[in-house]
RNA sequence: GCCGCCCUAGCUCAGUUGGUUAGAGCGCCAGAUUGUGGCUCUGGAGGUCUCCCGUUCGAUCCGGGAGGGCGGUACCA
């Protein structure tokens, strides 16, 4: 009867993922071409800490005197409350307050890094995720939000998705709200539910967004959400504002006869159409930006253009079932951040998306940038005497930029073999007794075995077969190594 | 947060109308094959049947609660 002593469970914390080779490789190579195309944009390399204090992150319960949920938060030595980053705008925001004297004016940054948000984690939702942005601080003019529009398009190409594959819409939140002034709505947490309604229009459609602009919507699992309470003619206005048929020049023409007669919905237009000629300049067509009146996002922070980048792609999960990615980052002007610290109102504009999001979208979409992650080459270890032969010949591939290693295990032949099929080498460098004696080496290219497994079924055949094997003088190890890891790549 | 469904081996799932030894496929380890990955065959390891409380002579199974997962909905800086 002896207890057994309580062992922890082995597990990740709830909405945290480990990240394997596969993942990394994907999402660096997604950060390194966004990152190569930011720079060329002019946006400088930026980092904060991935601590706050709270205050500066901006998240207090109105009546408490503890951070919102939402963040992780504790208390510094000295009872500060201090926060993990809900995101990078929010330290850009803090950054930017406090040496704003210093800095070169507009500030123009990108930044990429881990954030991290407690709330209820779900399929493809992290507690922790990367995001990757760029934002100009500033600068109010339209034209930095189309260059902030211009080097997301092209950041997200170089990602791997091509032309044709995403769109970012573009829309701007004075033509909302003029249209919402003229139909007599003043206010705030009417326009906030209006731009909450909006933002569903693609799931619930028209007849679902109508009744959440007025009474609100009983839901299929029986909750019932309340509704924005507008008035039906200004239901139907803003269902009409909503249904303009996007496009680029075309569509400014359109929104000007909806919005045009308020102060808000014709600045809004007039930016917009800075933003269509800026685009125009840089190359920019209806087939990569467009203005869209149904997008919204759901950031209250945000003032006055906002777009999206929706990926087109029709893309299918593991089953085989049609998937809807959506939008894979957004972003837009919000004018107020920086007053918040230092009671000046500095104006600023940036696009954001997820890193591991964008990756899961171009694997969904057969654009895997992580499939090409490889092992290293595997040296055989057959005799504890010789081990010092097998190091020499590891360190000759490495010297060579070849990636290898000695297999470290205690198991034969077999399973080394195996272990070096699982890692996914290129190559196995067999040093055994023979090939020592003789001043040989026998490498196996161990792609070309793995090309021929299925036309083979007799095992005695396979074995003797010895694909892609090949024993060579010693010293041209490392050019025929090589010679199959170029192959492979 | 709210509503619904679910939880048996590493994974996907059978099963027990409450009865003593709980199964399969895949995966893993080993052998057939003294130095060779896949296929095939043979063998093996692996389970507090999510947890706690209750009912019962007896609970993986019935009841209650908790936790976790999935879906919807809300929120999302």
């Amino acid at each position: 009867m002896t207890d057994t002593p309580a062992r922890p469970i082995a597990r990740a914390p709830r909405g945290f993922a480990d990240k394997r080779a596969r993942d990394l490789a994907a999402e660096r190579r997604i950060l390194s071409a966004v990152s190569e195309v930011y720079e060329r944009y002019g946006f400088e390399p930026f980092d904060t800490s991935a601590f706050e204090y709270a205050d500066a992150l901006g998240k207090f319960l109105p009546d408490a005197d503890r951070p919102n949920e939402g963040v992780f938060a504790l208390t510094d030595d000295d009872d500060q409350w201090m926060a993990l980053r809900y995101d990078l705008t929010a330290p850009l925001a803090r950054f930017a307050a406090q040496t704003w004297d210093t800095l070169p004016k507009p500030f123009r940054r990108y930044a990429y890094g881990p954030v991290w948000r407690d709330e209820k984690p779900g399929p493809g939702r992290y507690r922790e995720f990367v995001q990757c942005d760029a934002d100009t601080v500033g600068s109010a003019r339209p034209e930095a939000d189309a260059e902030v529009i211009a080097a997301a398009a092209e950041g997200l190409e170089a990602a791997g998705l091509p032309r044709g594959a995403y769109v970012l819409r573009i829309n701007n939140r004075k033509l909302l709200n003029g249209l919402l002034a003229t139909a007599g709505v003043a206010d705030d947490r009417q326009k906030l539910a209006v731009l909450r309604a909006i933002d569903k229009l693609d799931r619930l459609g028209p007849e679902g967004v109508r009744l959440l602009l007025g009474e609100g919507r009983l839901d299929e699992s029986g909750d019932f959400t309340k509704g924005a309470g507008l008035a039906p003619a200004a239901i139907d206005s803003v269902i009409a504002f909503t249904a303009v048929e996007a496009g680029r020049g075309d569509a400014l023409d359109r929104l000007s006869n909806v919005v045009g007669g308020s102060e808000d919905g014709a600045a809004g237009v007039e930016e917009l159409a800075r933003i269509h000629q800026a685009l125009t300049g840089m190359g920019l067509e209806a087939d990569r930006a467009l203005v869209d009146p149904s997008v919204v996002r759901g950031l209250e922070y945000y003032t006055g253009p906002v777009f999206e980048a929706e990926l087109l792609l029709q893309t299918t999960d593991e089953r085989g079932e049609a998937v809807r990615f959506g939008s894979v980052g957004g972003g837009g002007r919000y004018d107020d951040l920086v007053a918040r610290f230092t009671g000046q109102a500095i104006p600023a504009t940036g696009f954001s998306f997820g890193v591991s999001r964008l990756a899961a979208a171009l694997r969904a979409a057969g654009r895997d940038a992580g499939a090409g992650a490889r092992g290293p080459v595997v040296v055989i270890a057959f005799d504890e005497a010789r081990m010092a032969d097998y190091f020499a010949a590891a360190a000759e591939l490495r010297a060579a930029g070849l990636p290898a290693e000695v297999y470290l295990g205690s198991s034969g032949m077999k399973a080394q073999m195996k272990y070096a099929d699982r890692r996914l080498s290129p190559a196995a460098v067999i040093l055994g007794e023979d090939e020592l004696a003789a001043g040989a080496v026998t490498i196996k290219n161990l792609d070309l075995g793995r090309q021929l497994a299925g036309q083979v079924s007799d095992n005695r055949e396979w074995r003797e077969a010895r694909p892609g094997q090949q024993t060579l003088p010693r010293a041209e190890l490392v050019a025929a190594v090589r010679k199959i890891v170029e192959a492979a790549s």
